[in-house]
RNA sequence: GGAAGCAUACCCAAGUGGUUGAAGGGGUCGGUCUUGAAAACCGAUAGGGGGUGCAAGCCCCGCCAGAGUUCGAAUCUCUGUGCUUCCGCCA
């Protein structure tokens, strides 16, 4: 949420940051709404310190032989005034806060503004793999060697899903051991949190009430709650509503958790496999820290994704994203992108991102400054420690040799009982 | 899922309609005393949001949350949420 002072004292400069993210909106509405609010507001609150005022003297006039009906007419007449001032102002500050919290973080002011194409790579690692025999695609690969079952999960669930099996089950539960014993190494808390959560949890962590219906709602409960979109939302909202003392943050949090997405089925066919689905596998980093620390959160946490690909000897490059391709909550958003051979393209298989103040003002969460004893706003980060459903096909691709076997990257050995490489059996 | 009870500050806790601008402990912080510490004593410890003002200050809302009754609510009514206990069910 933007700071609605920022936007009256500098509402030139929050209209063109917004501008840079193809978010149009001048505020004359909104500024125009909150002048009369504050006007609305000084009116209702003198009245009430009237009526204050005057209650507090019925036991006084009481005690020295006074009128008390006298006063009894004059509150109710200032009330029964009030009363029409005071639904409106409720009426203004729906109003209000429904366009604050829809409008998107301010982007930091270093981004390029506009959309994907100007996204800039500033990192490769490693060359594309170069194959001297025709590339099979994951799906193919998966299904020749047992990794995956399209067919089943399609009759036990539907489209958009997948069953992992055998060796392929034993891989994306590799990966996310990998992930989480490095996250342990480095010091984050590991994070188990409930899948389904409740309404404030989607607007805290920016979801909400922008974009409700992209998630999946569970209708049984009551009231009704959403299975996450991914950990993030879990585990951004941990410190709602808390005032943290100085001395505990950084708070460095991680969970795995599957991500339930409806996004699925709504784009290229060639997005088949295990590219894009209703449910995916996920180990997401958050860090709360200081307002002044969070630049360095945001290399610290870009550095432990970057290393977690390298580790696994993926071929991968990292975009510094446009202002217009940050998510909706990010100031800034770096993607790590993995090359899949078969597509020819690169996949986001992490997003390192700074949310700033923006979730923290949404779900009140604050620190008290040692120094001068005032509470101060957070800011909250988050990162993919990786996104494992979009892993395995790239690495079923980039290790493929040429007989239809894959190589298991050597990092993951250990956690596969040592097994060094995938091959047909039957 | 059924029944009962509870919800006040860092913790315990008083408070059942009007000097409650929330008692009293404990804890914490500061001080006196002491070579230092403990003890004792003294003092400070109710937060947070918002409005207005150069500021000091003043004002509004704050006793889980939301409605309501009343001139006036921590105190009465309703709803919700959470916790505890019992029953049922279950991994």
């Amino acid at each position: 949420m933007i700071d609605i002072n920022l936007i009256r004292e500098h509402t030139q400069f929050v209209t063109e940051a917004l501008a840079k993210k193809g978010w149009n909106e001048d505020f004359k509405q909104l500024l125009a709404q909150d002048a009369q609010r504050r006007q609305l507001r000084q009116d209702v609150e003198n009245a009430k310190a009237e009526q204050n005022k005057l209650s507090a003297s019925v036991p006084v006039v009481k005690k020295a032989g006074g009128d008390i009906n006298e006063i009894f007419a004059k509150v109710k007449a200032i009330k029964a005034d009030n009363e029409a001032k005071e639904a409106e102002l409720a009426i203004l500050e729906a109003n209000i806060n429904k366009t604050l919290l829809e409008l998107p973080n301010l982007p930091d002011g270093d981004l390029l503004s506009g959309a994907k194409e100007n996204n800039r790579v500033i990192h490769t690692f490693l060359e594309a793999p170069h194959f001297d025999f025709p590339v099979k695609d994951h799906v193919e690969l998966c299904e020749t060697l047992g990794l995956i079952d399209y067919k089943r999960a399609a009759k036990i669930s539907g489209s958009g899903t997948w069953i992992y099996r055998g060796l392929g089950a034993m891989l994306e539960w590799a990966l996310l051991n990998f992930f989480i014993s490095e996250h342990i190494k480095d010091g984050y808390e590991m994070i188990i949190p409930p899948h389904m959560l409740n309404y404030e949890s989607g607007v805290t962590a920016g979801q909400f009430p922008k974009f409700e219906s992209d998630v999946f709602w569970l209708e049984g409960m009551s009231p009704r709650r959403f299975l996450l979109p991914t950990a993030e939302t879990a585990l951004v909202n941990i410190h709602r509503d808390e005032i943290l003392s100085e001395e505990e943050l950084p708070h460095k949090y991680f969970a795995y958790t599957p991500c339930y997405r409806s996004e699925a089925g709504s784009y290229r066919t060639e997005e088949r496999g295990m590219i894009r689905g209703y449910q995916f596998n996920k180990v997401e980093i958050v860090q709360y820290t200081k307002e002044d620390e969070s630049d360095a959160a945001f290399e610290e946490m870009l550095n432990k994704a970057k290393s977690l690909v390298e580790k696994l000897g993926l071929h991968f490059q990292i975009s510094k994203l446009a202002a217009g391709d940050c998510s909706h909550s990010m100031a800034r958003t770096y993607d790590i992108e993995v090359w899949i051979p078969s597509m020819g393209i690169y996949k986001e298989v992490s997003s390192v991102s700074n949310a700033r103040d923006y979730q923290a003002r949404r779900g009140m969460m604050r620190y008290r400054d040692k120094e001068t004893g005032k509470v101060k706003y957070v800011h909250t980060l988050n990162a993919s420690g990786l996104a494992t459903s979009r892993l395995v096909p790239a690495i079923v691709e980039q290790y493929q040799t040429s007989k239809g076997e894959v190589i298991i990257p050597t990092v993951l050995r250990p956690f596969m009982g040592g097994i060094e490489k995938i091959s047909l059996t039957k």
